[in-house]
RNA sequence: GGAGAGAUGGCCGAGUGGCCGAAGGCGCUCGCCUGCUAAGCGAGUGUAGGUCAAAAGCCUACCGUGGGUUCAAAUCCCACUCUCUCCGCCA
């Protein structure tokens, strides 16, 4: 959410950044907000009128007369109160509303573009393997040994879902203990295992509501099963005063995210590329306005750690002004080799938030004792998404056999296993 | 699921209709004192909106949430949520 101040005093430099995102529509709100401003200083006047007049009750030698005549004069004024409260509230409702759909500003340093297209790769790690056979891709794979099953899935649960079955269910295991393990002790996260059914206020705080709703799958009591743990993470600390010397903050959190995916048909139905629910190693930060550009390089960086250990090629797209996602003001993608699409695939995603999401939230801090509170800046990465770990592992390890050569950082995690096979 | 108790500021805790944005304590900040440390003394210390060029000041709201009663609600009434204790059930 914006700071309506802030929308207004710079109306033209964000109406801009704006339009960069493809948001054309601010219109409204410079009316709305006056409107607002007036009728809260009328309304909080009455108020003081009635005030007044209740303090009256209590001087000496009132008589029951001017009682009387004093109930009737409050009475008044708290009709015109009603009556002016109602019409605020519904100023006030609409206004949060539209804001809510209001989309982050970019920050200066995203590249403006139109959409995808625009995005430039910031860096590149790694030489994208080339096989000397032909590379199957990983649903093949999968099946062929047997450790992925998307045929019992559909029976159990319909398109879109996978079973690991064995050395692929291991495989998925070992690779969340790993990246976890890597994030606690080498890039100093603590780590959290949330819920994975938040309230609605949750998803309005990272800003899936009320926007996208359509994309989040709904339990009953009107809880949500969890987009990314970057939800419940995030909330955490929702509503909070942060002390500035625990920050930054840095949580490393393992959890299964469900996405209906809707509107995305026919898109990368094969295999497991895009499914309804995976885990994912999600990295989330809670820093200070000062320092939120450099923890989401090294947040960034964090993520990146990952994938050289295992020593998967990939590169790093920074995502341009019509691409980043609804809440973000800055965004990098990292992209693994895939051998057997010959394509690189999105496999984090690393955003800056700045305080969009705390705005909405209520995270603050206090940057000293007595000084008025600040919001935080949030910023989270996927750290990394497991199921598309596991698609690159069986693309980029393969033999012209069919198995897959166990990369070496993750042998300890497979209990010395080498080869699947 | 049943019975009971509770929800007040960064924390603890008082407050049963107006004198309460809220006693007292802790913590924190500044100052004094003390040749170190500790103790002691004094002052200050919630959030948001509005007003103002800005600050000071002033106004308004906020005592779990939402309604209600009343001229007036932290305080009375109703509903809900959450927490704690005991019982039941359960991984």
């Amino acid at each position: 959410m914006h700071d309506v101040k802030y929308l207004l005093e710079n109306y033209d430099l964000a109406a801009a950044r704006l339009e960069s995102r493809g948001y054309t529509d601010l219109g409204w709100l410079a009316e709305l907000a006056e409107k607002r401003r007036v009728m809260v200083g009328q309304r909080d006047g009455l108020r003081g009128d009635q005030k007044k007049v209740s303090d009256s009750f209590k001087l000496p030698g009132t008589t029951p007369e001017m009682r009387e005549e004093l109930r009737e004069r409050s009475k008044a004024i708290g009709l015109q109160i009603d009556a002016m409260t109602a019409e605020l509230e519904a100023i006030e409702a609409d206004l949060e509303n539209r804001l809510m759909y209001v989309p982050n500003l970019p920050d200066e340093l995203t590249p403006v573009g139109p959409d995808e297209s625009g995005n430039v790769v910031a860096r590149a790690w790694g030489t994208p393997r080339q096989l000397p056979f032909k590379a199957l891709e990983h649903w093949e794979l999968g099946e062929k040994l047997n450790i992925l099953d998307f045929e019992r899935a559909r029976k159990i649960s319909g398109a879109r879902y996978v079973i690991y079955r064995g050395a692929g269910a291991r495989l998925e295991r070992a690779l969340a203990a790993f990246m976890l393990d890597i994030h606690t002790t080498e890039h100093g996260y603590t780590e959290i295992l949330p819920p994975f059914l938040v309230l609605e206020q949750c998803m309005r705080g990272t800003g899936q509501l009320p926007k996208f709703r359509e994309e989040a799958y709904v339990a009953t009591d009107e809880m949500f099963l969890i987009p990314t743990a970057e939800v419940p993470v995030t909330n955490m600390h929702r509503e909070e005063i942060l002390d500035a010397k625990d920050l930054p903050l840095k949580y490393a959190a393992y959890s299964a995210c469900f996405r209906r995916e809707a509107g995305s048909y026919g898109r990368d139905v094969k295999g497991m590329t895009r499914v309804h629910q995976f885990q994912k190693v999600e990295l989330v930060k809670f820093t200070t306005p000062e320092t939120s550009e450099e923890e989401h390089q090294k947040l960034t960086a964090d993520a990146e750690r990952i994938l050289q250990r295992l020593e998967l090629p990939y590169r790093v797209m920074e995502l341009c002004s019509g691409d980043i996602g609804f809440s973000a003001a800055r965004c990098f993608d990292l992209e693994v080799w895939l051998p057997g699409q010959q394509a690189f695939r999105e496999i984090s995603s690393c955003s800056n938030f700045k305080d969009f999401q705390a705005r909405r939230a209520g995270i603050r801090y206090r940057p000293a004792p007595g000084e008025k509170p600040r919001f935080v800046h949030t910023i989270n990465g996927s750290g990394l998404a497991v199921g598309r770990t596991v698609i690159a592992i069986l693309e980029n390890y393969q033999q012209e056999d069919g198995s897959i050569v166990v990369p070496t950082a993750l042998r300890p995690y497979m209990g010395g296993l080498e080869v699947i096979r």
